[in-house]
DNA sequence: GTGGTCTAGACCACC
DNA sequence: GTGGTCTAGACCACG
């Protein structure tokens, strides 16, 4: 299993898995043509409703990411991994651009806004000389 | 009036009404003592309803950000500035925290990340050198 | 000036000023025939609104516990000190009926409650042998 | 149903609720995890307003008595229990302290006033030796 | 089915 | 005028 949720997240738990597939797709940790694992897999091990992983299927169906292989299961569409690499780069620009403005409208002060960025940058990456 | 809200934003109207009073005294826009405008008069000003409005200054008051003076409105309260602006940096460094750390689980690029975040900051400071 | 009130209790300003006068006559403060401050002394002294003041003093007349004299001010009625104590052992004994009513029905142990009663009754009484 | 309100009690209904539920889960009369009756259920059963049960059960999760289970109910939170004991002992203890210490500032005699509390205390006590 | 949110309109006490 | 409370009814996302 290549994903997990929080259901005490806020968010619901269906977009977690719709965002969860589509992150692990640009990221190539499953690859087009490659198989997912089926709903009921998935709601077993993320002890969830099977409705819940379903529906996330059917919307990731509809955005073009999984397609139905016949009696088989649901696999990673051909060129799904470059739309889910452009979907990753949009969503994390929309997030990025949303709370550093939201920081400048509130007034905050720009140098500890930028005290704030280089902190949760370090933060991320463990190795950076 | 020193804020305003967006019904389609996602985020609730009364969220909206307690986080921008949070960062107006946060950002000293009102100072402790201040009465912020009236129940009616924001629900006038922004057509929302004011049960609405008088949601978020419930709330505000539970937050200890204002406190109701008899019969005459609600005031900022002393030491509110103070809490505002943690709460506020607080608020912008969760929020940071969680749109970089989502960039790195889903395998971003480095460079790509840095880019991002470079154009953004960029893009909200309207002096560039 | 032989009382005060608390803006901030939750309970009504004038409702404050009719029970302080009501036990101030109960426990002879002020007697039968003797005049109680005017008006505007009051909300001068307590920095409340006379229109509050005015308010109490009306419902004290209905109460029968103030009258007026002409051209001078406000007095105890004669007799009201003793519907003042009765009414002050009422108020009194309705409260503590509430408030015991309450423990009881919440299921708080018996031991616990009386340990409190003793507790709270001592604290109260700051000389008792 | 484990709880009734009184719609002319002064107390706001909602404060009723939040108050028994709190004194509940005191009582372990419902323990953490159990879930709650569903807002419609108790609005149908008291015949108030869901609105009004949906507000008492929103600040029972500020409180942290409350959790919600995500398209299941609301249940008691782990450790809710200590914490509500905690908040009924404070409850009733600030209670008893407000009615005694307004009783001796009125200059209540010592000797009636203790009269008054042991005869609330045995009226309180089903048995009484 | 569940809770969450919003709107609309009413009544209250207080100043 | 102010905030506080309650009712009524609607829509939404979630499981």
């Amino acid at each position: 299993m290549f994903f997990s949720v929080d259901p005490a997240n806020g968010l619901a738990i269906y977009e977690q898995v719709v965002r969860q597939v589509t992150f692990a797709v640009a990221g190539e940790v499953v690859k087009p043509g490659e198989l997912v694992p089926s709903v009921r897999e998935v709601a077993r091990e993320l002890t969830i409703n099977p409705n819940t992983v379903a529906r996330a299927y059917r919307q990731l169906q509809a955005d073009g990411v999984l397609e139905p292989v016949r009696g088989t299961g649901l696999a990673v569409s051909s060129g799904a991994d470059g739309r889910c690499r452009e979907r990753r780069r949009q969503f994390i620009r929309v997030r990025l651009h949303q709370v550093l403005l939201e920081a400048k409208q509130s007034r905050l002060d720009d140098r500890e806004l930028c005290d704030l960025v280089a902190t949760e940058l370090a933060a991320i990456q463990p190795r950076e000389a």
